[in-house]
DNA sequence: GGTGATACTTAACGTTGTTAAGTCACAGCA
DNA sequence: TGCTGTGACTTAACAACGTTAAGTATCACC
């Protein structure tokens, strides 16, 4: 039975193509400015196949950011964090933003557009619900070993996380030069995290 | 000359029109899903008759959400802010969310999207120019005043800004049911506010 | 050599933002 | 009063978009 799953492997790699022309056209245009022609033209099939492998842009884009967030909560995982909570929640924080900021067209998509998608994203298993779970379970320790006074876990969890969420945001949104007023101080990311976590630490007499 | 005055004001009147139908139908239906057709015909003209008015559909949008925003600072330097600037940053971030939360679509488009009449944003008297003064020179108070430890002013006004935007930008986007794992938090808007504050305050000591 | 499934293409549909060309009312001048 | 020009508005179209119905070609299998 060697020709059926060579068939897959070639339907497979089809759909490959698909995702690594409209990565690429998408990293470097944005997601509005990318057609399905332009992504078929990349890959040099007709439109119609896209629509063979995907239902429409819409999922088409959610497969190619799944995929990316995938490769993030990898990295996160992979690597050894450290094991003082506060530092792992530092590093996830970098983490985080330096994946927003290297793919800014993919984290507009996950994190500033709303969509019907999102609906099963607080399903336990999916790629964001999987991220947001290492924080938690960061603030969790934090909390246990007396670094965090006590509180609601998930309010300060989404507190952290829409901490760093704002900054990335913004330099997303607003480039340099286009900041109101000032451009972007250097070390904005940083400050604000270390700011966020300033206002939970217990140890407040130290300083 | 009343004549051309009579002329310059029904133009005026159908320009005034446009905004009404556009902000009626941005704000229930979003930006991306409201045609200039439908602008068109919810005020009885041929599509056309807009371009006459604006010059595409950003800058209506644009001239839209600069019109809101100017509603905001108004609202923002009309009543009586609180004189300790601690206090004026809580007032200052709950008249900003509160105009996110209300006006989402309008909110999306000012600070959630890139655009290239962003490029004007950082001259002194746009209206988000105009805001950012206002938390900036709460900032420089709070310093002045002994509140907040002496730092770079426009660092801490921009985390500041940027984690009241992070909170709202992240409620607009994920609807109640759709935050990774759990939804938010009541009163998350209010914690991440004090959280940041704390964060900069001088006065660590007490508690 | 015929048959059926499967991957892909051609050609079109309806909508979108936008614009060139034309119409029409009416103020201003003769 | 009748002509004229200006400017607001409309008609009709353009190209590009996401999407899909219908058709074609390839090839494993009987």
């Amino acid at each position: 039975m060697g020709i059926a799953e060579r068939k897959e492997r070639e339907k497979e790699d089809v759909r490959r193509k698909i995702l690594e022309a409209a990565h690429n056209l998408f990293e470097t245009h944005g997601y509005q400015n990318v057609t399905m022609r332009a992504v078929a033209d990349a890959i040099e099939y007709s439109p119609t196949t896209i629509y063979h492998h995907f239902e429409n842009k819409d999922a088409l884009v959610e497969a190619l950011c799944f995929a990316d967030f995938e490769k993030l909560t990898a990295a996160m995982s992979d690597q050894p964090l450290p094991q003082n909570p506060v530092d792992r929640i530092r590093a996830l924080g970098r983490a985080y933003s330096a994946f927003g900021i290297a793919n800014p067209n993919h984290y507009r998509f996950m994190f500033m557009t709303a969509g019907d998608w999102k609906k099963h994203v607080n399903e336990a298993d999916t790629p964001p619900a999987q991220s947001y779970a290492f924080l938690r379970h960061a603030v969790v320790e934090a909390m246990d070993q007396g670094f965090f006074e006590k509180d609601d876990v998930d309010l300060v969890s989404q507190i952290l996380w829409s901490g760093i969420h704002g900054v990335v945001s913004l330099l997303i949104t607003f480039k340099p030069g286009q900041f109101p007023h000032v451009p972007p101080r250097p070390g904005l990311i940083e400050a604000s995290m270390e700011a966020t976590l300033r206002g939970f630490l217990v140890s407040r007499r130290e300083r």
